[in-house]
DNA sequence: GTCTATACTCTGATAGAC
DNA sequence: GTCTATCAGAGTATAGAC
């Protein structure tokens, strides 16, 4: 349903792609069935097949949604800002993403897992161009000596990792370390120490 | 089939957690299927389910299995050896895993994603122990000012997530790269300058 | 717009011939 | 040990009443 017309299809359509996050994060695609979305729902199957015209229609609204999301703070990155300022605020709006939103990124790592059957003409599209252009800046400042010269593309994997881990990992995370922690607080200023000590003249 | 007698058996239970491992590992456990398996190890399906009374079984042998190479590497750290030698080693290593079994990585991230139904007595029973130890070692390290101070934890965090990108998003990282590259070749020397700058006292 | 009923396929698992 | 045949249930999707 691109466009809702109405107050009620608005909200069922909202509903679906809900249940739909939970459930294609979690099991991926081929393990999710439209039964147990429906359900998280609140609706019936055929109902919900009023609304999108298949699974795939549904993982689809839901992969195309994602994708500016997490690309933004990338794109928020100022090439003309101090260097390391500018990359500290990256990773923290980074996992901010993965505080705020851990089933979009387990949404994310399951269909790149799968081998980003759907997606993959979007990171080759959109995502690599990205990168390049965001390393291309990297790049300058490292020649500039503003911060130190490491391959500006596995900094950003790295930023990636770091950050998608907390989220993707959640629940090794917390079984880890056990009750009393803040997994997300703790990672916010051990990443800082982290890139700051890597990226310093 | 916990003790395969003949040759055959030997064979053909290879053949299948071979193939489950494939299966497995790009579409987790409830989009596996029994077909898609038995296929790829060559076999009928109620042939396998000869071998393995169930698609779980199937699933449980390849967990258990995976589990002691996985913690392999940071049993192998020794509490009496140069503080970042170690690291740095156990490092390697952990890339050389995910470089070598990225299908054993994927298996278990998926498990991980899907909120480790089937691994998490085994997190809270094995890896918790290990990782706590590991990180008091590492804290008797930070203590005797031969490392610089970090969260143990969170810096054990960081070596899996690192080197696991590596292996989990395969498919992202050779798309962003590009043509020419040898992306566990780079990243081996680049998280050896990371941790280098990042943990020297 | 939403439901019940249902068509049809896939999936995990079993029975039994060879 | 391996196969064909088959079952029961779950899965996606559609038809058609309301």
């Amino acid at each position: 349903m691109s466009r809702p017309r109405t107050r009620i299809q608005a909200r069922n359509s909202a509903a679906i792609l809900e249940a739909a996050l939970d459930v294609f994060s979690q099991h991926g695609f081929r393990g999710a069935t439209l039964d147990q979305i429906a359900e998280v729902a609140g609706l019936s199957k055929p109902n919900l097949l009023y609304y999108f015209p298949s699974k795939e229609a549904v993982h689809t609204a839901l992969l195309s949604r994602l994708l500016d999301t997490w690309l933004d703070p990338l794109r928020a990155m100022n090439p003309e800002g101090e260097p390391l300022a500018e990359i500290l605020a990256y990773v923290r709006r980074k996992l901010e993403l993965s505080r705020d939103f851990p089933r979009e990124s387990r949404l994310f790592a399951n269909e790149i897992l799968q081998g980003a059957p759907r997606i993959m003409p979007a990171i080759e599209g959109d995502l690599k161009p990205l990168v390049d252009s965001s390393a291309a800046v990297l790049t300058r400042w490292m020649d500039e000596g503003r911060i130190a010269r490491v391959p500006p593309h596995h900094l950003i994997f790295s930023i990636w990792a770091l950050t998608q881990h907390y989220a993707d990992f959640d629940v090794q995370v917390r079984a880890v370390l056990g009750e009393g922690h803040d997994p997300f607080a703790e990672a916010d200023s051990y990443l800082e120490v982290l890139f700051t000590r890597l990226l310093r003249p």
